[in-house]
DNA sequence: GTGCAATTGCGAATGTTTTTCGTTTTGGGG
DNA sequence: CCCCAAAACGAAAAACATTCGCAATTGCAC
């Protein structure tokens, strides 16, 4: 059944116009399998275990393409965007929320946002290609043991709960 | 009435709890004054012109400071996101658009996002304190010429008309 | 099989941001 | 007005994820 699924990439590989190299076929294997986010060095070191030559700059190289052909998705989370988070496509729509306190990520569905680009696209005829959504904050254990302890964010939340039509400028 | 402006600017600083050094003045004076958003070198090339005696290390420094205590904002454009932008806070709440085929970038708002924010606290306990929104894709100048030119998009960006499901990528 | 462009591995390079390390400046208490 | 610890400073070096250059190898169409 592994061998059946590595034949499935392949075939996804080469439909998409790649070569099926040895070293995509274990990286996109890798993706598939994995249930949380991996960066580069993750997927690397994964990649190690089953092949050990194969090099970090292929990986990257890898994940570029797979990325550009649609196999794979990248993602950031929270503050830090130096580093990127892979993803194998074929999910469900859905954001990511970072606990600052525990780290955790937390996936979540809104249909907000595609409501958002779907209005925005035809207030301004904006043609979206892709967006970069990700939350921050704090998981409801986490919240609960920061008010205990009474440790006020940083920095004051203000949510706005403005359901007016749709304001729109331009700068 | 510019010096009047910094001693604003000088109490601000005080009333955060920082130093008001002038290397802090100068930086916040230009990102008050700027009508775009500036990366860290580009607000480092213009404190110079003012007091060539000023670091990157010290731009980077009282930016991260200023960020602290809310006195500005990082943001990320949807080109590179490894390249941090800032922006003095206290402007409307609103989101980014970059377009991918001249590069401009547009301020849109949107009360969706808030609203996303509220619901998913609700009905999550989530607490939020910080979201990175980024758009990308093409303004409606830059669309209209590819559609002439028969461009398509990179990857299959299959719009569908009805205004039910979005289509595209969001990470 | 054969040919050859696509791909790989390696190490060096890149570009942005952060840290280190002495030195200087700041601002509240005398 | 002056002192001094704390905070901030400049310059250079480090850190970090990612990319590049190039020779060697490989997948795959013929």
């Amino acid at each position: 059944m592994a061998n059946e699924e590595r034949e499935n990439i392949r075939q996804e590989l080469m439909r998409a116009g790649l070569r099926a190299t040895p070293q995509r076929l274990v990286v996109l294997e890798i993706l598939r399998d994995a249930d949380e986010h991996l960066d580069a060095e993750a997927i690397y070191e994964r990649a190690r275990e089953r092949d050990p030559r194969i090099s970090l700059a292929t990986v990257y190289r890898t994940l570029a393409k797979l990325k550009e052909v649609g196999l794979v998705e990248q993602r950031y989370f929270a503050r830090d965007h130096r580093k990127e988070y892979y993803e194998a496509t074929g999910k469900k729509e859905h954001y990511h929320f970072t606990c600052l306190g525990c780290g955790k990520v937390i996936e979540i569905e809104t249909p907000r946002i595609a409501q958002a680009r779907a209005e925005l696209s035809e207030a301004l005829g904006l043609e979206f290609t892709h967006a970069c959504i990700c939350f921050e904050g704090y998981c409801p254990e986490c919240a609960a043991q920061r008010r205990e302890k009474k440790i006020l964010p940083k920095r004051a939340v203000e949510i706005r709960l403005t359901p007016e039509p749709l304001p729109v400028t331009e700068s």
